[in-house]
DNA sequence: CATTCATTCAATAATTCTGTTGAATGTGAT
DNA sequence: ATCACATTCAACAGAATTATTGAATGAATG
């Protein structure tokens, strides 16, 4: 009763897909896929990968299960496969969180405000925006933004923020927000507006999230 | 404003933690901590490993915080780190499952009667159990069934199934459990028992989720 | 039908991972 | 102290993974 073959196989499909999952770019491509389909260049450019090494790092997703592609003209593109990816990713890291103690130090380390840390829940959040007291924060870029965005927030990708600094009153406290609980672009946000003088923090999750939770999605590259 | 450094220590850790689940050696130890804690020794004899590959791969998981470890005398016993490191390795199931069509044909390949594929659920297994319509029949090795086992449960080890087939009688369906869903014993003692000509099926979950939904647990080495 | 362009493939060198061997560490027993 | 033994460490060869380069597909456009 040669128990070790089929038990074998089935260990070694589960240690391949976590193989797929052990490298920073691919965590990285689920992540942005997270957030709608997207073609390999715009993956490359967005992850700043080569457009071959996007490719291959694309080939192993989808040979794993992981994503799926479709053809869509001259573009292939790629979408995560289905729910349970992202809450394989959300295990992933709520085990690298608790157990990491390099986590932490990385994300503290980084930004050494402790407060800065101090995440607002969705329903916080909520409450806070319907009696006009947050200004809430989409620092995603344009394109995104566009594409589904928080109600009333406003957007100011990242990397625009140091110049459009001015464009955010000084009264009300700003929530940030970005994909996701570790898109670290809520986190430098942030940094930024504290470094400024101005009163923030981030939102605990990201859009995904938001719409997962079945709340309203607002689009157009206006609030 | 570089985002990228911490950007990418964040999801190289994340990824770390990921191929540190990225060999079939690794996933089958944390699936045998899973039932308990256990010594180098009493892992590698059960994992066919040679000792010093398996005090390496432990290391391996307890520097990534999956594993931790306690020293008792002579023997380091190794545990699971948390609740949600099973989460996390429940999720790659899942995934794999979905996705992975190479899982479905190697399970599928290997015991090929399709029905002996329909689990039972724990809640189905109560009833019938308590109504006396089946035999609960617990395949893993005697140590781990002493060491918590279902109530009513008999233990006889895959190993020795075929020569105790006898013990059991034909008038009602056995029931096989094992450690988890995919802890293959199950599959293999439904696989010998049809063939045999019992009426056999498998519980869809192993004793760990047992235990997880708060279900009694009996000890010793009798039901 | 030829051209363009997004994507994939193939081949390479650099790096990392694995399992084995034999020695080293540290604990309990004699 | 010395011994026995469980575990870990160190070093090595063999295998696997990665990013890069340049060529090859394959669909859309004129």
């Amino acid at each position: 009763m040669s128990s070790t073959t089929p038990k074998r196989a089935v260990f070694a499909q589960f240690a391949q897909t976590a193989k797929t999952l052990g490298h920073p770019a691919r965590i990285e491509i689920i992540e942005l896929l997270a957030q709608g389909e997207r073609s390999v260049e715009a993956l490359a450019e967005r992850a700043d990968l080569s457009i071959a090494t996007t490719s291959q790092h694309l080939q192993t997703l989808k040979r794993a299960g992981l994503v799926s592609a479709r053809r869509d003209g001259k573009f292939i593109l790629y979408s995560v496969a289905g729910d349970a990816v992202m809450t394989l990713l959300s295990g992933l890291r709520v085990v690298s969180e608790q157990h990491n103690a390099e986590m932490d130090r990385i994300v503290r380390g980084y930004f050494n405000q402790r407060d800065a840390m101090e995440p607002v829940s969705r329903t916080e959040l909520l409450e806070r925006a319907r009696s006009g007291l947050v200004t809430v924060l989409d620092v995603r870029p344009a394109d995104e933004y566009a594409a589904g965005h928080i109600p009333g927030a406003n957007n100011i990708p990242l990397a625009e923020l140091e110049q459009r600094i001015g464009e955010l009153g000084r009264t009300r406290e700003i929530i940030a927000y970005c994909r996701g609980p570790y898109c670290v672009y809520a986190f430098e946000a942030v940094a930024a507006l504290r470094q400024a003088g101005y009163e923030a923090r981030r939102l605990e999750d990201g859009l995904p999230q938001w719409r997962a939770a079945g709340l309203e999605i607002a689009q157009g590259d206006r609030p």
